[in-house]
RNA sequence: GCGAGUGUAGUGUAGCGGUAGCACAGAAGCUUCCCAAGCUUCUAACCCGGGUUCGAAUCCCGGCACUCGCACCA
């Protein structure tokens, strides 16, 4: 973008988006999207579903945005709901109270009032400039929703992951238990950003479109391999600049895990499609240190804006952990299983001696067999703990084993629409050199309207041809806009300023032997078309946006 | 959340104790055979709440929002 456009002031005034609830003040990382601005998102978020459906199996999902805690507990999210900061009070530094804590070697417990005490207690000063601390303060990273006296809280999911991830077995079985397959998901998250700024970057209530994908650890692969026909900026975590295809990353060891590096592809594809200069695009490898603990590799998909380098894209390699926690904290079957050689296999079972029972429990005998089938080895009886040993028959048996279970590993694509549409605006805003008339160059897949259909003057003859032409148009199934008010020009440089692609003026040749003009926003070009030539014509222009 | 600064029509701004002016945009019309032209008319604002004052957009306090730093940041 030009240094002198202003996104967010042709964004408020053009109605692509804006502060929410700006009559009663707002609300900071809050923002909406206009008329022309939530069709520009809605087109995204369609040619992303269309396009990420067709690289292979994949499914899509639409879960809940409140979320039950205990999901975010087994998620991780839930202990990192409290930010406990303390800020010294005469240089106003502010710290981590648990990273202060820890640094000292002490024990941490999150607690505030624990972690006040050992503050005061150890007479722990600021690391910066031995000043005084304050009280330890708390921050809600997530919001919290109460459903009234006794109920778990709610909460509002801080990304739409975990609706993917407990429904694993949903998905397994939707593929006939074969993998690797994705599930998405475009919805809404929310998180309670300490200082949401700069516009769409930093919101408490955002869009993202995720996909997981789900791998068999021991054949980890898409089941498409990487792309070879893009060259794509790859920043390692050594700093090092790279300009190579995927492929070429992958078989390099630059990106070790294949599903990696293909996605890093599809990303790639994606942004171009919807018309991210990719000359502005990178992709940056995270550093050891900044990854997550159960992250092996992670690489951001950042693009270049008047703000610098932001993230739009986390493709991250998640191991086993996402499934594994939630085997682990629900305690169900989540596992994935593998074909393997049969084989056979020596095996200890467990019969309950049903004799023995019935003769020393009798009409008691069903708790006990029940207990054994359980595999407890003594049971809470009329008052007394009984040991179940003496009334199990163990058996070994040789069992012919043909598959094995294991935890799937995930790796993540997660797409920040906001972000995106950030760039994208940030990426085609353009000035036209002759006037300074400010257009925008998006592509047709992806403006709010293919085309504006507008009489040359407001005469009757002209306005009820157009009017016509737009009717028909609209029955054929575009997203057409009408407008009849002020000069030519000026309705040219109006849908310019909100990127509609394409003019359609009737004039009054258009009178004589129905033709109209279109005009094209990015060159002010014209071509005249026939009326009847009209729908194929938008059609082909809505794919190449081009002349002929 | 801290520090500093800033909030005036849709947007950009002027006014800084005497109840708001300009430009662009917008609406209606005239005019124009294609790029925000011109003319006429019109619509439209002092972020919110308190206080001081005869009188507050203007001074003071509190909130909200924005900008820049700091901090935070899967």
């Amino acid at each position: 973008m030009k240094d002198e456009i202003d996104q967010e002031e042709v964004a408020k005034r053009r109605g692509i988006y804006f502060p929410a609830f700006s009559i009663y003040g707002g609300s900071s990382g809050l923002f909406d999207y206009g008329p022309y601005g939530s069709l520009i998102k809605d087109n995204i978020q369609n040619i992303w579903k269309e396009m990420i459906f067709s690289e292979g199996p994949v499914a899509m999902l639409d879960s809940p945005a409140l979320t039950l805690q205990n999901v975010l507990k087994a998620s991780g999210h839930y202990d990192r709901f409290f930010d406990y900061s303390v800020q010294c009070k005469s240089c106003n530094t502010k710290f981590r109270a648990d990273d202060i804590v820890e640094s000292l070697g002490l024990k941490v417990i999150l607690d505030r009032d624990y972690l006040n005490n050992i503050i005061r207690e150890k007479g722990i000063k600021c690391p910066k400039c031995g000043g005084e601390f304050d009280d330890v303060r708390i921050h809600k990273l997530m919001f919290q929703v109460d459903q009234g006296e006794n109920m778990d809280p709610l909460f509002l999911r801080p990304e739409t992951a975990q609706g993917i991830f407990v429904n694993f077995k949903e998905f397994y079985r939707f593929f006939r238990e074969k993998l690797p397959f994705a599930v998405i998901q475009i919805g809404r998250g929310y998180r309670n950003e300490i200082s949401p700024r700069r516009g769409l970057y930093r919101l408490r209530e955002f869009n993202m479109m995720e996909c997981e994908v789900f791998l068999d650890p021991k054949d980890e692969k898409w089941v498409k391999e990487p792309y070879d026909d893009i060259k794509i900026h790859y920043l390692t975590n050594k700093d090092e600049d790279l300009f190579m295809t995927p492929k070429e990353a992958y078989e390099k060891g630059i990106i070790k895990s294949q599903p990696l590096a293909y996605f890093t592809g599809f990303a790639f594809k994606f942004y171009s499609r919807i018309g991210l200069d990719v000359n502005k695009i990178r992709f940056r490898q995270h550093k050891k240190e900044d990854l997550s603990h159960y992250s092996s590799d992670t690489w951001d998909a950042e693009a270049l804006t008047d703000i610098g380098w932001i993230e739009i894209t986390g493709i991250a390699h998640r191991g086993t952990y996402d499934v594994g926690r939630h085997i682990e904290y629900s305690a169900r079957d989540l596992y994935a299983q593998r074909l393997v050689e049969p084989h056979k296999e020596k095996k200890i079972e467990l019969e309950p001696n049903f004799k023995e029972i019935k003769r020393d429990f009798g009409d008691k005998a069903g708790e006990i067999i029940k207990a054994i089938n359980n595999g407890n080895s003594t049971v809470f009886l009329n008052n007394k703990q009984i040991s179940l040993e003496k009334y199990i028959i163990r058996k070994e048996v040789e069992v012919t084993v043909d598959r094995e279970s294991f935890v799937p590993i995930v790796v993540e694509p997660s797409f920040g629409l906001d972000r995106i549409i950030y760039a994208l605006l940030d990426h085609n805003f353009d000035k036209r050199e002759e006037n300074g008339y400010v257009y925008l160059k998006i592509p047709p897949q992806v403006a709010p309207f293919i085309a504006g259909v507008y009489p040359l003057f407001p005469k009757e003859d002209l306005e009820k041809v157009a009017k016509d032409i737009y009717q028909k148009l609209l029955n054929d199934g575009f997203k057409v806009i009408y407008d009849d008010s002020g000069s030519i020009g000026k309705r040219y440089a109006r849908y310019d300023e909100v990127g509609v692609p394409f003019g359609i003026t009737v004039d009054y040749d258009t009178l004589k032997d129905s033709t109209v003009t279109i005009r094209f926003r990015d060159t002010t070009e014209q071509i005249r078309v026939s009326i009847n030539d009209l729908t194929s014509k938008l059609r082909e222009l809505l794919w190449t946006g081009k002349k002929n």
